[in-house]
DNA sequence: TTCGATTGTC
């Protein structure tokens, strides 16, 4: 009897396993009886190795698989205990994989675009035309390489020499030009499928409504989206329903989402995790996290969706966003010990970064060492956290070298990478070595993206090179960026902090564009820079603005403004400011008390800098460098009563303590 | 039920 594959299937029952065997058999052997018993024990064995999680596992024993006979056979767990030696030499003698999926035809193989072309030739030789399935297979096998021009190159040819390209030939080809944001392209490619009598299905729609959610064009989305339902031109499936939520989600109505997340319900359309997790995920980011778990909770309780590693993931994204370090360990427990879901390498990746942002660049080195002995293998993500993580402490040395073992693991770094060490660089005035790694961008093939040119900027002006930065951002236009709002705050507090406000605030009026107008954080740093060169009436012209235009200052605006006042001397003024904070509903925080004390401390005003200091204590606040340096300072001088000091300890900075100097 | 569509990391 010649076996030459089998599949297995394990279900886990309440009671006890019984294993489903599948035994795949070569044709000519169709109708054989019996499979062989040592096969059977075998298969119990590998689910035993594989802790039972596996619930497809095939088996291949050698060479070529072919047909099928299905045998169910309960096993009691008794049978489960191996006792025989021939069994486990079987084992030895057999390599298995994990792989579940089936059999691959060698088009659905090609692993490079060199492979793919070369069997796109052959086939075109043969006569007859292979059929359009096999030219399919190879259309999707270079699409999943995300291969997408050659993909489409491919498919044209296919068309030029009349393979008789069907409706999967299509949704593939308007795939590739919608996965490029050429949208239009493939909406071209629709119409081209008219002409060709291929009527296009969901699965076309649903591939180019992504497309225009891809292309952030939402309103064309929900354009079409309705037309497909007002126009009964196709039955929306779960998958159209998901795809316009995550439109929705990208431009930030998550209300919506939801709320089309409840229509399709009425509608009968049956939910699944995924419309689940594009919305609890988008909650995540959005800080809303309350919400996501009010979701989550829906889905798993109310709907008996169970959830996956992706909403887990996403969970635990949104959690270590707000530092809740406690839930994202629970949350991490819950889903591997109740649910059996292990977190794979963006779930450790997130972590990890989560670390380095903290500081903590030790446990982010744990994180990843525990994820590479559960078999997990971190990728250029994984990487770039902990070189950024090294370059916020400005461990630069670290950075570079494991920056360049990258290659040597196979791992070619993003512009994301290179943007880390240009910060890391710029952080450390090491402005040259900065200038080398940009250019290196370019040299490796990538483009330098906003992020590499404001990183760039903001270390120019920090060395006072404001020349190279004007000639820099020329350069960043003339490639086609549009600067953003982090840009030109980057550029005015440049400029500010080179005394150079009237040049920033003439930049700030010449722009003129809505968003950079309207940016409470951009205003905020005109308003410190021009505090800053003793320009306190700009400051105060630019803090009036803000009501004007409706816009709120945050806490951040007050500090400045507050600090502005401080440096005229204006501390009464101050006072004020700060006193208006609470009606505001923008409370001081911790930073507005340390502004104000310096203010106080400056001006000599001793009873109020006593009050302001019982106010800290009251609400664990701490002393902040400058502040405690300036308060030292006043108590050497004996201008501050003695009676103070135990109230000062109280607030001095924990390192400040430690280190005394 | 052997070719197509939706989700998470720097």
């Amino acid at each position: 009897m010649k076996i030459e594959a089998c599949f297995l299937t394990f279900l886990t029952k309440p009671h006890g396993v019984s294993v489903g065997v599948r035994v795949v058999r070569s044709q000519e052997y169709k109708n054989t009886d019996q499979f062989p018993s040592p096969l059977e024990e075998a298969a119990t064995m590998m689910m035993i190795r594989t802790n039972s999680l596996l619930h497809h596992a095939f088996f291949k024993l050698t060479g070529i698989l072919i047909t099928n006979s299905l045998t169910t056979t309960p096993l009691s767990s008794s049978r489960l205990g191996l006792e025989s030696t021939l069994l486990a030499s079987l084992l030895h003698s057999t390599s298995f994989s994990n792989n579940d999926d089936p059999p691959l035809s060698r088009y659905q193989k090609v692993s490079s675009l060199d492979d793919a072309f070369n069997l796109f030739d052959e086939m075109i030789q043969r006569k007859p035309l292979p059929s359009v399935i096999k030219f399919n297979q190879l259309l999707s096998a270079l699409t999943k390489l995300n291969h997408f021009s050659c993909s489409l190159d491919l498919f044209k040819q296919m068309c030029a020499i009349g393979v008789p390209v069907d409706k999967y030939s299509m949704s593939i080809a308007i795939k590739c030009c919608c996965q490029m944001s050429r949208t239009n392209d493939g909406f071209a490619l629709l119409a081209s499928c008219f002409r060709r009598a291929v009527v296009p299905d969901v699965f076309v729609f649903n591939t180019l409504l992504d497309g225009l959610v891809i292309e952030n064009r939402i309103a064309e989305a929900e354009r079409l989206f309705k037309k497909l339902i007002k126009q009964k031109i196709c039955e929306p499936n779960v998958v159209t329903y998901s795809t316009m939520i995550k439109g929705l989600c990208k431009f930030g109505n998550n209300d919506i989402a939801i709320g089309l997340l409840r229509l399709m319900d009425e509608r009968g359309c049956k939910l699944n995790v995924v419309a689940y997790n594009i919305i609890i995920d988008s909650l995540c980011k959005d800080k809303m996290i309350e919400d996501a778990f009010k979701l989550f909770n829906e889905m798993v309780f109310a709907k008996g969706i169970q959830p996956d590693v992706i909403t887990y993931t996403s969970l635990i994204y949104g959690l270590c966003n707000l530092c809740r370090w406690d839930e994202v360990s629970k949350l991490l427990k819950e889903m591997e010990e109740d649910l059996r879901i292990s977190p794979d390498v963006k779930t450790f990746s997130i972590l990890a970064d989560a670390f380095c942002k903290e500081g903590r660049v030790d446990e982010a080195e744990a994180v990843i060492d525990i994820m590479v002995e559960r078999g997990e293998v971190p990728n250029i993500v994984t990487y770039s956290s902990l070189v950024d993580g090294y370059c916020l402490r400005g461990e630069m040395t670290k950075a570079r070298t494991l920056f360049d073992s990258l290659t040597s693991k196979g791992l070619v770094p993003t512009v994301i990478t290179y943007n880390s060490l240009l910060n890391g660089y710029c952080k450390s005035l090491k402005i040259e070595e900065a200038m080398h790694m940009f250019h290196e961008i370019t040299r490796k093939g990538l483009k330098p993206d906003i992020v590499s040119y404001s990183t760039m900027l903001q270390g120019l002006f920090r060395v006072g090179r404001c020349g190279a930065a004007r000639k820099l951002f020329d350069e960043m236009r003339s490639q086609g960026l549009i600067p953003d709002e982090y840009t030109y705050g980057v550029i005015l507090d440049g400029l500010c902090n080179n005394r150079q406000v009237e040049e920033a605030l003439s930049l700030f009026h010449l722009v003129g564009d809505s968003k950079l107008n309207s940016d409470i954080v951009v205003y905020t740093i005109l308003i410190e820079g021009a505090g800053k060169c003793g320009k306190l009436d700009i400051a105060k012209t630019l803090f009036h603005d803000l009501t004007v235009k409706g816009l709120q200052p945050d806490v951040r605006t007050y500090a400045v403004m507050i600090s502005g006042l401080c440096g005229k001397g204006l501390v009464e003024e101050a006072k004020q400011l700060f006193l208006k904070m609470d009606e505001s509903g923008c409370p001081p925080n911790n930073a507005t008390y340390n502004v104000l004390l310096q203010g106080y401390l400056k001006k000599k005003k001793y009873d109020d800098v006593e009050k302001l200091l019982q106010e800290m204590d009251g609400r664990s606040y701490s002393l902040d460098a400058s502040a405690s340096a300036l308060l030292i300072d006043r108590i050497a001088a004996g201008s501050l009563y003695r009676s103070l000091l135990k109230l000062i300890s109280r607030l001095m900075p924990k390192e400040l303590m430690e280190t005394p100097s």
